[in-house]
DNA sequence: CTGAAAGCGCTAACAC
DNA sequence: GTGTTAGCGCTTTCAG
């Protein structure tokens, strides 16, 4: 293994001190041109790269931003991150990503792991069962912008990037009833989860402006997995008087659910109105396709790491701390899985 | 900003050396256990965190791990990471992880800034047109190993963790030939990349071992993505006598594709049987249900996450490059859409 | 425009 | 079991 060449060696070689060629290096103005040029040229044939530790170590700051999403392998999560990297690579940041797996404990672990790693900054989709969030005080205290997004806490003084998720389940359920929808079930997930909070308050908002009574009997818990749709489905028909719409906060979710509910020779939307959430791909293709809210995940992950870095580089620290909440537009893209009538919402 | 306290601190505060408290930190065994004790207590009461520049800088090792992908937005990508993410982060590593974007520019800036951060080690699946892996040996020369995964590249000595693509692509093409297609059309991606390569000569192979003449007019290439099946449902249905089978390297676009066959009123698998790749979530939603292969994404990023670990702590360095390959078992899912006889293959 | 010198916080010899 | 010392490679005053 070959040595390491630093810019003492480039120094040496060409009798200028280290100091010059750390400048040169860093591009600093006050350098003479043709003295920079040389010490670029000697840097690159001699192999150097900078040792970024001994960088850090000086200058208290690193490039990596850090990032823990509930999970890498969701469709949603990983064009959000997709939408962050592009931004962060542009930009000269690095990305340190971590999964809480939906776990409070892991995620304060990965928070902790990514406090001593020193990231620049943090952004965090927070875990299902997250009830507190003194796991980012340290960050906070050490003036490390920490930024929610998707998923937020809204107690901290954090900005956090959303949706407006109770529009969003306003506006499907209204579709329903405006479908002719009478009794019409809610699926969601963790209700510890803002999201899923959220949009449980436009169901009911929704239905009270069109009076119709809430029951938490139309309320279904669920994991909102594949496999769960399966369990939802078995749950909706045996409901007394069988309900005539569903809306379900996750299209994966959704779509195992019509497969289901079609094998038991139920009409969609003949029967049951169907409803999911997230646009994701499936939603495309399930039969019949899926009226769904469109949910900008990749747009998200660009606008959630622009203001990170903005934070970042403002050196008027804290000014933009008072942005609070960034709200990016969703939008409810109605298929024929919800449509009764001919007319359109 | 309150100062960062740092190992003097502490030793001053008890009496004791820097290097006692650096050597109980890092449960050093040679250090009383009393006085790691009071040292441990010590440092979690005054806020201690641990400088990892200045540790890294001194040990010339970060515990960090680049990982390179094509897409993150991708659901096997996003699978592997989760694997990848789960052994690392029970190891202590941090993930490092960036996209090509399928363009060898960007995979090759990615490396390099991969290299100019230190990385321990680096994983890496290849984008759509690479054709040289030059960029990566200046980690080999550094000793640094590179691990290639699902798309790897066969000229240098690096390990790859694979699955067996041409058996993967034959059981495929064998699987409708039994079903009695005759007339088999086979869709793929970008022939640069090791994955689409095999699987067309596993198709090549099942079709002579069946005396089924091979014509390069049955090979359809594409971006194998949703958009993508719509015109390949288009080709399909322009040729003039139209196959009786169809293997598309991909779920999403066989499901996309499958889609826009049956809006054109052609029976799946009646008039054609088909095949897709991946086992996606949406193989088992769409109608009928895809007959597809399954790729374990998860094992293989456990899998080439424990590998690399293994080179990294393995002291005898080196001795475990021998591995060239790990190939991992993938598994043809026999489903509706291909079932054209009731009886299975 | 350039350089000398100090120090970021930690660890690894080497001593005791 | 503990301490002394030196130095990892860089940046940043401060002084020319």
């Amino acid at each position: 293994m070959n040595k390491e060449i630093t810019i003492y060696d480039i120094a040496k070689d060409l009798g200028v001190s280290p100091t010059t060629v750390s400048r040169a290096l860093n591009d600093h103005p006050a350098v003479n041109t043709k003295t920079k040029q040389r010490i670029f040229e000697a840097a690159d044939q001699m192999g150097y790269r900078s040792n970024v530790f001994a960088s850090n170590l000086r200058r208290k700051s690193t490039n990596n931003i850090g990032i823990i999403v509930p999970r890498l392998n969701s469709s949603f999560q990983s064009s959000v991150l997709a939408g962050m990297e592009k931004v962060a690579n542009e930009a000269g940041f690095n990305l340190i990503i971590s999964q809480s797996l939906e776990s409070y404990e892991k995620e304060k672990a990965n928070a902790r792991s990514m406090f001593n790693s020193r990231v620049d900054g943090l952004l965090v989709s927070l875990a299902g069962n997250t009830e507190k969030t003194e796991h980012f005080q340290a960050f906070m205290d050490k003036g490390i912008p920490v930024l929610f997004f998707d998923r937020v806490a809204s107690q901290t003084g954090c900005t956090g990037v959303i949706i407006d998720n109770r529009q969003a389940g306003y506006n499907a359920t209204k579709h329903l009833i405006q479908q002719g929808c009478k009794h019409i079930v809610h699926v969601l997930g963790n209700l510890n989860i803002n999201v899923y909070a959220e949009r449980l308050k436009g169901y009911k908002y929704a239905l009270m402006d069109h009076d119709i009574a809430f029951s938490q009997d139309n309320v279904i818990h669920s994991d909102l997995n594949e496999e769960a749709g399966e369990d939802i489905a078995k749950k909706i028909m045996a409901m007394k008087p069988m309900p005539d719409g569903l809306f379900v906060s996750n299209d994966a979710c959704a779509a195992s659910c019509i497969r289901s509910l079609k094998q038991a020779g139920i009409a969609i939307p003949g029967d049951i109105a169907v409803v999911g959430f997230n646009n994701d791909v499936i939603s495309r293709l399930i039969e019949p396709n899926l009226t769904t809210t469109h949910y900008p995940g990749y747009e998200m992950g660009e606008v959630a790491m622009k203001n990170l870095i903005n934070h970042l580089s403002d050196s008027t620290e804290g000014v933009l701390q008072n942005t609070n909440t960034i709200t990016l537009r969703s939008e409810l893209i109605i298929r024929d899985s919800s449509l009764k009538k001919k007319s359109e919402a």
